[in-house]
DNA sequence: CGATTTTTTGAATCATATCAACGTACGTGG
DNA sequence: CCACGTACGTTGATATGATTCAAAAAATCG
């Protein structure tokens, strides 16, 4: 836990012995490369804090193709936030593209970790602001960038992911076919 | 004051004294159709919630075209939240689309607010965690639905918006030419 | 009512998708 | 540790959804 523990010292003062106290609202859970932590349309109510490893969450669309719709790496909270708040079947997969261990917290605990322990509202209240802020320039640049500027901008903006990150999958999440990925790389590196 | 003190009661309890007490770290602000409330560029460091009225937030891209990114109406929290964050420049414009009124909280102020009635971190951790899952689930739209599906879904599921707001702006805030949103209404009517 | 803003039309063009086929690489069992 | 099979990446031809531009028509505003 303690990558946890030290993502909440980024937002506020947390002691050792507080930190040990509320350890028993999370748990764990690991998967294999390719393992599914998440399928489509099961129950799940549970926010996924990533230790390590690499998770993309994606949905299927109604051609049967496998949408991508984000990453997430260590130290960044992921789920299917609108069905985890309305307690509804996930509407998103999440899998594993590395080996990758999480700390879970279900809806339930967090819940009860909020009521017992109000200062953890300063943390999930930075943690989503952060989240939202960093959602709402996304869609900015959606909007602003061609398809081949997006490419451009993902591999400068987060060069690990390239390496980490099948092309097929970097396709999908940045809104086109594998493809014409191939063709922007070739024309690229001529 | 009186619908920021109902939309705070969604999520928690607040007393009619406890909410005078607050009320000083809020103001206001009022604009006609089509000002502006902040132009691109501009210091901000400003989150609005709308009162009454409704605002389009925008940016102008390399084209030198206006790509409205949102809409804000009443109890909608708004602003450039990640140049909020950042205490940066803001990216956005926020214009008025009908004469709208808002009730600012600057960020000194919110921090301010927070340090002294800590309650409210809930009411904002719950409004950044649901503007977050709503934001993830606008991602999601965006990735899912052709652009004259994307008409479709934000004409059934936002009604109000289509007697509101003009049409440029919609067929802009869809990510498509207000060409082309004749051409599919068009095709839909008949 | 005239002036400006917004919406519609149609033709030409462009960015990206689709499909099918081929090349490459990588992991898994023997 | 090699070989094979499956998964991944590339290529080229054709198709399509959406844009651009210019102009006319309709709606709104002072």
């Amino acid at each position: 836990m303690e990558s946890l523990k030290n993502h909440i010292n980024n937002y506020l003062e947390i002691s050792e012995t507080t930190f040990s106290e509320i350890a028993r609202f999370f748990s764990y859970q690991g998967k294999k490369k390719k393992e599914y932590f998440l399928r489509e349309g099961e129950e799940f109510n549970k926010m996924f804090f990533i230790e390590s490893g690499c998770v993309n969450i994606s949905f299927i669309k109604d051609n049967g193709q496998e949408q991508t719709i984000d990453f997430a790496i260590e130290n960044w909270w992921t789920s299917d936030f609108l069905s985890f708040s309305k307690s509804e079947k996930s509407r998103f997969s999440i899998r594993a593209i590395e080996d990758t261990s999480v700390i879970i917290l279900t809806k339930d605990a967090k819940e009860k970790l909020l009521v017992e322990y109000p200062f953890m509202e300063t943390y999930f209240r930075a943690v989503f602001e952060k989240a939202y802020a960093a959602s709402q320039n996304r869609i900015k640049l959606l909007y602003e960038l061609s398809r081949e500027e997006a490419y451009f901008h993902f591999r400068d903006n987060f060069p690990e992911f390239i390496q980490r990150v099948p092309q097929y999958l970097i396709a999908s999440f940045l809104g086109f076919t594998p493809e014409y990925l191939s063709e922007i790389r070739k024309k690229s590196i001529s």
